[in-house]
DNA sequence: TATGAATGAGAATTCATTCAT
DNA sequence: CATGAATGAATTCTCATTCAT
């Protein structure tokens, strides 16, 4: 009783952490239980409550997190260039890239918006309109710029996010297709898809060797 | 107490069948609760076992007819043509329409498939991949064909239908766009993302003015 | 709401077990729902699942513990001889003394065998089978060395145990028999019963002044 | 709706009574449903309340009905001596064929006591009770007479008919022995078990082939 | 820091019973 | 005579949560 030989609060919570998102990616949030869950970490469930006030505030926690850690992660990589056409590679790449390493958690972002209380929904939805921003805005640009042709750049977000997005609901690791592969394929759907002028050299070396078109 | 003045199977079991859509759509099937739906309807919560054995039953049943009404519909209204264009044309056309106008219905399908027992989802999950097929096959074909340009038909076919299936996350009947002009910025969208060479009518007279590429 | 004080969990157990048994023994097992069981022993109805998994492996447990008691106690405690008669009479002690002492718990396995899931039943069983055999392996040896004369020693088992474990159903302790009368009366039954031919010192004893037979 | 075709309340009634017995026996009366009852009669559980007001009014008609048969057929067919050796032959023997002939009904009769309310307990234990006198009455007389040596009239009763009801519960039809032999061994058993001094033909009958004892 | 005992509210489900048809 | 729709109360069981230890 009390304290496991070498129990460390700040081990715990993390596997908490990672554990609750993986159950809440298999089974959903609703369906978790803390007992699960605590099973799953090795502690019993009343002990979830030194790191977590509720179920509901653990969900909160996780997604805020995630969405903070998707904005900070591109502010800090985005290239320094105003160019539409290069800006949109360089998001399809990191959104690609991210929605497949970090699977679980958009997954769980994506599904879980409606297990929770409408104050934490709109907190959690205001981050994920802020990354949709960054999209919109890039396709805005583009657009006056001539180098995209949508008919609007807030449904083409919407159709673009979604496309890149869904890419979570399918794809595994280590299956048929590496990430780099993934990424180029995707690129080039993207790029067509918002009408981009010269679709550049993503295109071009997706396809060289195929002998198709250009 | 006995069966209320002029009570009707046939009616109550429509009535059930409604209510939970709306009621899974909103808050989930793990959320939704039987006395919830009850009350909705306006019976007790155990007369719903005079039409579905169990809660997990419903929604098997809920799913599969949902699948079948899709596959169904599509089948009595595909175009009789071997187009690829004109199909993919059709194909967004039916997607979008439906996608809106049983909104709740797809929304479900696409979010409760774990919450089906193993079995129930492997049946579902066939259906919905019946469905994917329809798409597939057209990219294949127009891409075999010249028509399409595209890595890969399969993944073409996901991030597609992810792309045209997002319309019924945002999109709310009497907003701001009418269903036809989502069909057409949709179908235009589409036809960009497959790299469609001619992408025909709809998207002359949706871009006419824009005076682009063709 | 959480612990309570001084509560303990093998004390608490051991109530839900003394309760079950009761409770069983005076409504059956179907009958006895477990908002009375919790009821009796002072906590809620959930408490109860620290403890059983399920109403139905409760009884399991309840009867694989009585009837492994019963075996036990009798192996501890049986004659080191070979003499059918001294064996038998043991036997009949040792039946009656057990069934009058724990009468709910052998009222209950003998009345609640058809409570429990096929699998459940035939583990039961066979321990009860194990319990018949050992009054069978007396009265065989004894029919053999012309002690006893029964025309088959299971169907005799069946009847002597039958006539014995009648007792639970009208013995009430501090009624009108003393225990030691009673033992001695079913040890002149069955004795007479098997027609044992030297019904020994027990028979003596207590029929001594009706001068019969011997 | 509305009547079935060649539907008659007798031949329904029956079905129930009968249904009822072996669904009793099987399950027991806590455990049966009416739904089951109504699945094995062919027919809808509400129609169930034309023949009988309640559950619990099923059960009591039920044993009352069977326990006046059994009262019935003894008076109808007891020997017209007063020969208490003779009396207790022919009661084992009309004992045994009738427990064996409608084991179902007895069976019922003597687990689901506990499940009747007081009042009707009370009317079944003392038609149950009238029928024990008769073993009683025999022991007595046989007891005053010297025919019989018993410590107890009563408990000789009990422990009797405990034996004798034991068959029951493992005798089944086809088996090994035929209801003669049962009879018979049982006859036996019960002789001896009451101490009759000379136990008759039936004794001489079963064992003379034996050439034991006498 | 963690456990383990307990709570209490609520979940799905069952079932005897009623009664318009 | 029988059905089939519905009730409402009760049942087993689950689970987030609390808190003495």
């Amino acid at each position: 009783m009390a304290r496991t030989v070498g129990s460390d609060g700040a081990r715990t919570e993390d596997a908490i952490r990672q554990a609750a998102i993986s159950l809440i990616a298999e089974r959903g949030f609703e369906a978790m239980t803390l007992r699960e869950l605590a099973g799953r970490v090795g502690v019993q469930p009343g002990s979830i409550y030194r790191y977590f006030p509720s179920k509901a505030r653990m969900l909160v926690d996780l997604l805020v997190e995630h969405l903070q850690f998707l904005l900070g992660q591109w502010e800090a990589g985005r290239p320094a260039t105003d160019d539409p056409v290069a800006l949109l590679r360089a998001f399809v790449d990191f959104h690609v890239r991210l929605h497949t390493l970090r699977r679980r958690e958009v997954f769980v972002a994506n599904m879980e918006l409606r297990s929770l209380a409408p104050a934490d929904r709109r907190r959690v939805v205001a981050l994920r309109r802020r990354y949709e921003d960054i999209l919109t805005d890039i396709l805005r640009a583009g657009s006056e710029a001539g180098a995209f042709h949508v008919p609007d750049p807030r449904i083409a977000t919407f159709a673009v996010l979604a496309m890149l997005t869904g890419v979570g609901s399918w794809y595994r690791e280590g299956g048929r297709l590496g990430r780099r592969e993934l990424v180029e394929q995707y690129t080039q759907l993207a790029m067509q898809c918002v009408g981009a002028v010269d679709t550049g050299s993503a295109h071009r070396a997706v396809n060289a060797h195929e002998g198709r078109r250009d």
